[in-house]
DNA sequence: CTGGGATGTTAGTCATCATTAACGTAATCG
DNA sequence: CGATTACGTTAATGATGACTAACATCCCAG
């Protein structure tokens, strides 16, 4: 037997399957709910060996919450300069987030949920990206309906990710083939009468 | 001068001065971000003054869930037996649910986060209510939509809830006044798309 | 008056929890 | 080999927090 498994083996998974786990228990219980035992209990290793990974429990939630909004924001900077056109570009950012909250449902009710918690370094980079995210939404509504203010389209697109980030809670109603279309028509339509209400 | 002023005044008012004021903190910082001290001190006493009036913090969130659920559905049956067909049912059924998030955000907030720290008894009479009120919904949907399979429905109507539920996250976007014809005009065309959607 | 209920207060009490300490072990590397 | 590094473990430690006890007040009924 080679001794290949085991020496490669971690190495940055652990740190992976850590954050995962706290997803997941963050998601169900509020991050005041989950004690570090419960994280370490997940992943089979007992309470403080977390230290060995994280610096304590509040840098464990930044560094989700902080790889959340930079991978969501990455993605729609990648979408943006890559589309032909605005109406091609506002598809694609559906599928963002619809690919998003029904593949990491956890992670996104984290992040719509635990900001609160993450203490002041991380907490303004973190905000600094959901907002640089929301506004990439709202250049390309922007140019898809110029007479629209703003403020209207901003608010538009909060609804929007409500509406799509519901998923996890309703999860199970339907499966996730039938699941992504529709929300992308419901999103779609919604946006459109978000511009032309009175 | 009359007995009147100060007999009367209490009585209840502070059960639900308390309630208000839990609402907004297990909103803002989740059930188990929130102490006991907390809470009083919101209102002017002191810790466990509380439990003169409550049987403990499980009791307390399970009296607001309970509350919430209650008024709710109550709403929906007495819109649905009083409207004149379908389509005001829906419609009413809107500004229902649009009124509440509007007016009670904390609540709505903590209506659908909170469930899981719930002690039992109470849980699972509030997820009685939660689901009879998602069921008026989709029974006037499937008045509406006839052909329309009632699981999509039912997916359907949670993505509207949380379109309607978002408006507490982006609070200050937009003056009420505006945000409810656009919640409406949003949520109203999302459900014309689930149900046309392939 | 006077006794009792309603409503508060301040000092415990007992758990739970995040974090640290002190201590192994195994593999890597010099 | 010898030592450092990476990862874990099990005991403190120190806060915080829910809940209880013991003790006022105030107001109203008798």
């Amino acid at each position: 037997m080679s001794t290949v498994s085991p020496p490669t083996r971690n190495r940055g998974n652990r740190r992976a399957e850590i954050l995962e786990a706290a997803a997941r228990l963050f998601a169900a219980r509020g991050f005041h709910g989950v004690s570090i035992e419960d994280i370490g209990g997940a992943v089979g290793i007992s309470g403080p060996a977390l230290y060995r990974h994280f610096s304590g429990k509040d840098a464990l939630l930044s560094e989700m919450l902080l790889d959340v909004s930079s991978r969501l924001r990455e993605s729609a900077v990648a979408v943006v300069t890559s589309s032909p056109g605005p109406a091609e570009t506002l598809d694609a950012l559906l599928n963002v987030q619809i690919t998003f909250a029904i593949e990491q449902p956890a992670l996104i009710t984290v992040h719509d949920r635990e900001l609160g918690n993450v203490p002041e370094p991380a907490r303004r980079q973190i905000r600094r990206l959901q907002r640089l995210y929301v506004e990439e939404w709202v250049t390309v509504l922007a140019e898809l309906h110029p007479a629209c203010p703003a403020a209207r389209l901003r608010a538009a697109t909060h609804a929007v990710f409500g509406l799509l980030n519901s998923t996890p809670h309703s999860a199970g109603e339907l499966p996730a083939q039938d699941m992504r279309p529709l929300l992308h028509a419901m999103a779609r339509s919604a946006i459109e009468a978000s511009v032309n209400a009175r």
